[in-house]
DNA sequence: TGTTCAAATTGACCATCGTCAATTCAATTA
DNA sequence: TAATTGAATTGACGATGGTCAATTTGAACA
């Protein structure tokens, strides 16, 4: 499985590079000093999976490196594909919070390193400091707020206008910044795993791409993508777009 | 608009019935005192609005007595109905705690009365009491879980497997509580709410519900919905009920 | 009791999208 | 280079469910 010592990367919670962007960063040197007692580097190669939907909640992941998708599977094994954690993310907090059995599956989608912090000691520091908490009110809140509007779009807009939003989404995250003019982004996602974050099927996927090229929206490239001009892609994503 | 000093109900925080019910049940008495001062009690005709999305928010939601719906529309007028706010519930607190504007509206479905906690006095009882942030986080964490879980049924199951699904959570939550044998349950929802619930139009509701009366699974007499067994309910729910 | 109005239902139609099967493509390995 | 394998695409088909319009129901009220 797993790495439990390697050998690069930050040694403890004080050097490492994300923590600024973690909510870690409310901590004072006490604190980084018990969060770095209670921290294990674990990595993980694509495809492998870091916790399982059902499985008792075993901490919180930081991830320092490399790329996570979180699923959530049903009985008959279709799937949707949830999040894509990127390092200064962190990771199955939602049921160690909620005080449940974690309800989705995470799975390494590059070769990635994440730090454990185990359940006791994450609880201590949530109890002891209201800073830390306040700061994981503000990202479950957020991401709750984010789900709620998923649930909207996924009622009301076509497969090809959700495809839209998640290629906006997409480029805010991981394209280069530019309001206007022609964006690229690489990303290791296959087209059933683009299908499933739109709550869609690789062949209706497939379709949509192909459609979208020819109307000259994006290009698709393996696991590139083209955007020529971002305010196109608004446009689809926008209701009563009527051209 | 909503009547500002009622004459019924309870006076206070210290003497509010729904109190062990809420967040608040981890407050101490000089805490508690600090919410009291916080506080207006306010009263809602069925229809009339608590807050709008997009308003700026003004606080914490405390429900008394009555019910409240929250629902999340978008540019085209389609909407969803999120929840269902009964008395012990909390309402508006994600946007409070994430730090942003409303991104649904509330409205009152049957006369209500509501406590409104200002801004500053749930930040400052955040700020000085972990148990409460514990608190707000294991709550809002569930409900990520629920809205998670909701974008997958919405992805995978048909209208009528929802509706199932639907009607086992309000039977949970609303029906005479028994696991097998006939129920029974009343709630001030329209068709169209009941199908907004589950992403759906008023019309493939009507249908869907005359499909089950016609199946013998429920039986619908305007706002009253009654189960003969509730096992069936559960196997049209699961995944590949091939009867 | 009749009138009114919105909610609910019903019917007809068909577009979108899921399903299944066949084919092509691309990466990996022998 | 050929063989293998899974991913991706394409085609064909049909069901689910959305849309629009017409009708019915039912509650509130004069």
């Amino acid at each position: 499985m797993a790495d439990q010592n390697p050998g690069q990367g930050s040694l403890n919670c004080f050097t490492c590079q994300a923590r600024d962007r973690t909510e870690w960063c409310v901590l004072d040197d006490a604190e980084l000093e018990l969060l770095n007692k209670g921290r294990v580097t674990k990595e993980y190669l694509p495809g492998e999976v870091i916790f399982h939907e059902g499985d008792p909640c075993r901490g919180v992941f930081c991830l320092e490196t490399g790329m996570v998708g979180v699923r959530k599977t049903d009985a008959d094994g279709n799937s949707v594909l949830l999040y894509l954690v990127t390092p200064g993310d962190t990771l199955g907090y939602r049921a160690m919070l909620a005080g449940e059995d974690y309800r989705a599956s995470a799975e390494a989608l590059e070769p990635t390193r994440i730090c454990v912090i185990d359940v006791p000691t994450v609880r201590s520091l949530l109890e002891h400091n209201p800073a830390l908490g306040l700061r994981y009110l503000k990202r479950v809140s957020m991401s709750l707020g984010n789900a709620e509007e998923k649930i909207l779009h996924n009622a009301t807009l076509s497969v090809r206008a959700r495809f839209a939003h998640l290629l906006l989404v997409l480029i805010d995250k991981y394209g280069e910044k530019s309001t206007d003019g022609p964006t690229e982004f690489e990303l290791p996602l296959s087209r059933h795993d683009l299908a499933s974050m739109i709550g869609t099927t690789p062949e209706s996927m497939s379709r949509t791409i192909k459609k979208m090229e020819s109307d000259g929206v994006a290009r698709f490239a393996g696991r590139t993508v083209h955007i020529p001009e971002i305010e196109i892609l608004v446009q689809e994503f926008e209701p009563d777009h009527f051209v």
